[in-house]
DNA sequence: CGTTTTTGCCTTTTT
DNA sequence: GGCAAAAACG
């Protein structure tokens, strides 16, 4: 019983409180995992239920992995129903992928895959794809599975307007298409798994009987699939333990569903709720400021977080000129921090979006700071680890058009563009893959002399390599498809720094397929697997990284910068979601200050370079929502830092002198007159377009010459 | 017909 | 300041 010592009074009661529905709302930094782990290792030792009839599930690998490690620490816990919410469900789907038109070794295409397939069947019907991007389709088809709709429950309302019309069309011939190359997507995963259960009492009868015992992390983060999949798996034992934070929910656009955690005590009657508030990471200060800010959300449970950790330094708010100023303020302090001890894996700078963290990059490199971008580029994601992905997903999937379309002509061999569109055609006409299309048009003579050739050595290889996969080990025959194929030979031919990176990359995806026995589950693995590169513990490191990214992180120190209105909240959620936008915003900037142990430290630039031009804005609204009282505001503008370089002052001043008179007079927090909107007042401005938020119609982007200042 | 060069689009967050 | 699709080139 030694392992329920060290828990407080609330993780004691949320680990004890074993039978029916649980909802732990577990503020940041509250001992979460720890919740998890020994209520796990608590049913276990109890003798409540045996590990393989416990299912817990969160949402990332690292999450499951950590989770595994520390529950081995307390109990034995082989055969643990343990993983996120995909490998879980790409388990079992694989065990009933006919009832899907499936094979069980069926592919799990990525995002750029799908962007790509409802590309080309959006150009196959000749639907402009510059007036509906294939992105915006594909995620709204994405918003239906998540919503468990398959196409034919996708109802007239459901499709009313004209892009929704558009992916409802693409939707259907999209699944058509995927079945036919034994391909699923993520979001059919859940989808799948959730219709095998509606459809099958026998199948869900089994299951509910195995997992007594069911446990969900990062419940705030579930969409509606997910949740109900759950709650069906959930409902002969009702031993349901949910875990999260309303306050961190931030994946709404990924088809998340706040509502579920909020309404979780209606949902499951006699549900009991049990609150985490005692925070063990962050200090007075720190906590104070997130609290001020999220309590601007109307829709919370409420909770309050409190520390024994005591006093601290205030939160720090700082003004900036711009972003190139921004940065090297930023990195300033980062030295200062590190000459006073502070390792650089202890700090931490948080961005609201990807692009933001070039300036800190050349910063931080102008200064020789070590630093590691988490979750930029992945591994998975490299050019050359995805055509070997192809080669092997054609070798052991023939039907996987997607993936033989990237590599038929890399390294080139002579089948350029237009015979790949007649091949598509012929597959089109002759209801085939590709693969299937190239064989039999090889077969009628169709294609002759080099080009005929080109593609009888690609059909006859992928025929062999397919074969070997089947007999050989998986590391041998991959290795012979980079030299078969004339990858590799490529690669060396090229001799820049580049590709001997790009050597060193397959190299390294080689030594990974040694470890496993089949291709199979490398192929699952990297599928499902994508958290390899830029380990956040990486010693020696400043780690640099998205909000999104930084959740369920901490660090000594923590700089957010670009707090401005239109950057953060970003103009498109408020835009595009309205008052529910604004509060995921507002989350995210919750998550971000929950991540500091010791210091905050919150910037903004009056100017800033947004693809070529420059945009001024005004501060965040959060930056207001932050109390004096647990604050301290300062500029780096000029004047009273006693660390500013004098170069900051020069280099500053520059850009603002350089603007005319008149364009100066537009800039963020004037008052505007509009012909037909009225008055309103300037949130941004680049050379031509204001952004004005309208005293009655809201926000708008009106051309400079349309509006009068007042 | 296939390869090289140029243009034109960007950028919210990702299992 | 990057990468993919279209246009020009061979």
């Amino acid at each position: 019983m030694n392992y329920l010592h060290d828990l407080n009074a609330a993780q004691l009661e949320a680990v004890q409180y074993t039978e029916g529905p649980l909802l732990v709302l577990a503020g940041a930094g509250t001992g979460k995992t720890k919740v998890l782990t020994h209520r796990i290792a608590h049913i276990i030792e109890q003798g409540k239920a045996g590990p393989h009839n416990i299912l817990a599930v969160t949402f990332t690998n690292k999450a499951a992995k950590e989770m595994q490690e520390r529950i081995s620490q307390i109990t034995q816990s082989y055969g643990l129903n343990l993983g996120t919410f995909h490998s879980v469900a790409a388990k079992l789907l694989r065990q009933y992928a006919n009832f899907f038109d499936l094979s069980p070794s069926f592919t799990i295409i990525n995002a750029d895959d799908q962007v790509k397939l409802v590309k080309s069947l959006m150009v196959e019907r000749g639907i402009d794809t510059s007036t509906y991007a294939p992105k915006v389709i594909l995620s709204i088809i994405s918003r239906w599975k998540d919503m468990g709709l398959l196409s034919g429950k996708v109802t007239e309302q459901d499709a009313s307007s004209r892009p929704y019309q558009i992916a409802l069309d693409i939707y259907r011939s999209y699944q058509t298409r995927l079945v036919q190359s034994n391909a699923v997507d993520f979001g059919d995963l859940l989808l799948y798994n959730n219709e095998l259960l509606l459809n099958n009492p026998d199948i869900l009868e089994m299951y509910q009987q195995k997992f007594k015992y069911i446990l969900i992390d990062e419940y705030q983060d579930t969409n509606v699939v997910q949740y109900s999949w759950a709650r069906m798996l959930a409902k002969q034992h009702g031993n349901l333990c949910c875990v999260g934070d309303d306050d961190q929910s931030i994946y709404s656009w990924r088809g998340a569903e706040v509502g579920n955690i909020l309404r979780f005590e209606k949902d499951f009657a006699g549900a009991k709720v049990i609150k985490l508030e005692q925070n063990y990471r962050s200090t007075t200060p720190i906590l104070q400021a997130a609290a001020s800010v999220i309590q601007n959300n109307k829709h919370r449970h409420g909770k309050t977080l409190w520390t024994e950790r005591g006093k601290g330094d205030p939160v720090r708010i700082v003004s900036c000129w711009n972003d190139k100023e921004e940065a090297r303020f930023v990195t300033s302090e980062i030295m200062r921090l590190m000459n006073d001890k502070t390792p650089a894996n202890e700090i931490a700078i948080l961005v609201r979006a990807g692009f933001q963290t070039r300036p800190f990059e050349e910063a931080l490199i102008a200064n020789a700071i070590p630093y590691k971008i988490i979750g930029g580029l992945k591994f998975y994601d490299r050019m050359e680890i995805r055509d070997l992905l192809s080669y092997i997903r054609v070798a052991l999937n023939l039907q996987d058009d997607l993936a033989l379309e990237r590599i038929i002509n890399v390294p080139k061999r002579a089948i350029g563009d237009t015979t790949v569109k007649s091949i598509k055609a012929y597959a089109r006409e002759n209801n085939l893959s590709m693969f299937g299309a190239i064989e039999k048009m090889l077969e009628l003579g169709l294609v002759k002399n080099k080009l005929g050739e080109a593609l009888g050595i690609l059909v006859r290889q992928f025929h062999a390599w397919g074969q070997r996969y089947q007999k050989e080990r998986p590391a041998d025959v991959t290795k012979g498809i980079l030299e078969d194929s004339g990858y590799m030979a490529m690669l060396k031919e090229e001799k820049t720094d580049e590709s001997r990176g790009r050597l060193e990359n397959l190299n390294e995806m080689l030594r990974a397929i040694a470890d496993f026995e089949n291709i199979a589950a490398f192929m699952e693995h990297t599928s499902l697997v994508m958290d390899h590169d830029g380990e956040p513990d990486a010693r020696g490191y400043v780690s640099l990284m998205t909000l999104h990214a930084s959740k369920g992180l901490e660090f000594d120190a923590v700089f957010l910068p670009g707090w401005e209105e239109g950057v953060f909240p970003h103009q498109k959620a408020i835009t595009e979601e309205g008052a529910k936008g604004l509060e995921e915003e507002r989350r995210i900037a919750y998550v971000g200050i929950t991540r500091a142990k010791k210091w905050v430290c919150i910037t903004h630039a009056e100017s800033r370079r947004i693809f070529h031009e420059f945009v001024n804005s005004l501060p965040s609204r959060f930056i207001a929502e932050i109390p004096p009282g647990s604050s301290l505001r300062s500029s780096s503008k000029g004047g009273s830092m006693s660390y500013r370089p004098e170069s900051f002052t020069k280099r500053v001043v520059a850009p603002q002198s350089q603007k005319t008179g008149s364009e100066d007079s537009y800039r963020a927090g004037r008052r505007v007159n509009h012909a037909s909107f009225g008055a309103g007042i300037i949130v941004r401005h680049s050379s031509d377009n204001l952004e004005i938020a309208f005293d009655k119609v809201g926000m708008k982007t009106i051309k400079k010459d349309f509006v009068q200042l007042v």
